[in-house]
DNA sequence: GATCCGATTTGACGCAGATCAAGCCACGGG
DNA sequence: CCCGTGGCTTGATCTGCGTCAAATCGGATC
């Protein structure tokens, strides 16, 4: 891996306190690697044997059964996932495919737990790291078991407006199939919903969501701190959907070859 | 706090390894309380200054929004809850309240973060209970979010089952109010989903459950170590269900008198 | 044993959201 | 410019599960 590229992953939360010496013998180890969208990085059930960094583009962790598949979060530059995998060198609980083209630095996970031991820094920086994903899921949990769909929704677009300022609108980080199975409906059901929070000052013209009346689609999603975050603490460690542009920066993410390993 | 009380601490997973001046400092300030049923020990959005341990009986933990509530998950003995609010000093996202008479024991949660950077082996026991309460959260999610309710009560059914061992049948170990509030359905459904599953071999009674034919039983529930574990690594860290009875063996546990405090 | 109280069950009904099946629209390639 | 390929929308219909209300059960108290 070439220096620049050391120096932003030093930079993340995780590695930014860990010893010289222990960054250099993590990252000696590891590559970084380039590819295009939809190309499934992680199976469900696979051994963790790389914690995976993504330092450019966006990767989705998803999960299946008989068939059917459920979008867990949408991972955004710079930040980890798959930790908890690695640290128990237990299966992966989620599969992962990249959304446009993506880059994303492999760290060896054997390595990681051996270093937990040798730099305290590294380890609280790893507890904390952790810890955060744990509330961002418990988050995810109460969302699904105490929101109908359209109060999920109304939260998704307050969450957004919000964390880019507070301003009139933006434009959707994904695609709308993406945040259907997210919030955990059918893309019917998602336009339907769409269309009916019109009547709550929300227009929708493609990707892009505008709102003519805040507190009127707050009075939908009844907004909390501890659905909708953020933590008083830190900035988006978490999982979720992007908080930033993504996918619409990168015109190359749709309609990619399918790759032949 | 006594000797015996001490020792049953360190044997958790999470302090059996550390430091033995680290531990006595951690547990100094501790102590031990013995609450009767249906007390609220932590309200959400409260601070996190106590990592409880369980010692005995059973504690629910629960989520709210506008009134609705939602249990989570339950914590039997011997082991820890809400420790990733206290790592990051953020406010609770869960609420806990007794199930049956249980005792808790308390860590002033200050301490915990200074000693992570003096105990390495302390770090490490975090951050695999951490990544552990991590995995078992997604677990949930995943089962919310893929299955049908019938097919999480099928499922939950032979959770059961396996982690005694496989026996014919076993006896609920909450009520099922309870059950139902964690598998994200009404007391009502539940109900009816438990007489729907009488076809395929399950036989309630009471609280009283006993398979006739656990393949039948599986046809629904489509059990995966994905889905329902467990990790091949540690046995039963994580949040859930109980695996082992309780509630039953507190009969004092219902009709409790509402504390006034 | 009579009574009370909460948990559970049952029934009737309604609704949120899924499913199935077209249609629409934008974009890229021939 | 026409066509094919997805993604998205729309409509019709279905159904799992929630809601409301009432009955039943079972343990606990007196």
């Amino acid at each position: 891996m070439r220096n620049t590229e050391l120096a932003e992953i030093r930079d993340l939360p995780l590695f930014r306190t860990m010893d010289e010496d222990n960054f250099l013998s993590l990252t000696q180890a590891a590559y970084d690697q380039t590819f295009p969208a939809q190309v499934q990085l992680i199976e469900e059930g696979g051994t963790a044997d790389f914690l995976h960094v993504v330092m450019e583009g966006s990767v989705e962790l998803f999960a299946t059964w008989q068939g059917h598949e459920t979008t867990m979060a949408v991972v955004n530059p710079i930040s980890t996932f798959i930790l908890a995998a690695c640290i128990q060198d237990a299966p992966y609980l989620m599969s992962a495919r990249t959304l446009g083209r993506t880059r994303v630095v492999m760290v060896p996970s054997v390595d990681l737990r051996t270093i937990f031991l040798n730099d305290p820094n590294f380890a609280l920086a790893t507890i904390t790291e952790l810890a955060a994903c744990y509330r961002s899921v418990v988050r995810h949990t109460k969302n699904l078991k105490l929101r109908t769909a359209r109060e999920r929704l109304a939260a998704y677009i307050l969450r957004q407006v919000r964390s880019r300022g507070n301003g009139a609108g933006f434009t959707l980080p994904v695609e709308k199939r993406l945040l259907a199975s997210y919030l955990g409906v059918t893309p019917e059901s998602l336009s339907r919903l769409m269309k009916s929070l019109q009547d709550c000052g929300v227009h929708i013209e493609g990707q892009r969501i505008t709102l003519t009346d805040p507190a009127l689609l707050a009075e939908v999603a009844k907004p909390d701190a501890l659905l909708d975050g953020p933590d008083p603490a830190g900035p988006s460690i978490g999982l979720g959907l992007p908080d930033c542009d993504l996918g619409t920066a990168q015109p190359d993410a749709r309609r990619a070859v399918r790759e032949t390993p």
